[in-house]
DNA sequence: GCCGTGACGATTC
DNA sequence: CGAATCGCCACGG
């Protein structure tokens, strides 16, 4: 069925399929892709992705469940309202509930 | 087919 | 914890 579809379009494809309420990682979702090293690649095609598909950007966080630079989504103080609004929580540390909140995409190799 | 890039990951000091 | 470094991979030029 598919088969154009390039990294950057499955990783935007997998970020709109973030359920509400959770999160995942760019490592994660490189791993699903079959590349478990891509990570930045998918980082990437975050920055690069299109405004006009609505991508929920602010679920994809990193392994640690803090947020990168602050020069990303308008601020970092900024993407917590959004993620709590939806029903993440956030432990003391200022970093996302892992534990509660991480969403696993499917066909994650074993996902191990 | 090489080079630069980068919103990561892990390791080290 | 903060800063620095290396590795890893895909895209654009």
């Amino acid at each position: 069925m598919k088969g154009e579809d390039s990294f950057f379009q499955q990783v935007w494809e997998i970020v709109a399929c973030i359920p509400r309420g959770s999160v995942t990682t760019y490592g994660l979702i490189a791993r699903s892709l079959g590349s478990p090293g891509a990570a930045r690649t998918v980082g990437w095609a975050m920055r690069a992705a299109p405004d006009h598909m609505g991508l929920p950007c602010h679920r994809v966080v990193n392994q640690q469940g803090t947020l990168s630079p602050e020069a990303a989504f308008g601020g970092a103080a900024r993407q917590r309202s959004l993620l709590e609004a939806e029903g993440v929580l956030f432990t003391e540390d200022g970093r996302i509930d892992m534990k509660h909140c991480l969403w696993t995409p499917p066909g994650c190799m074993g996902q191990r």
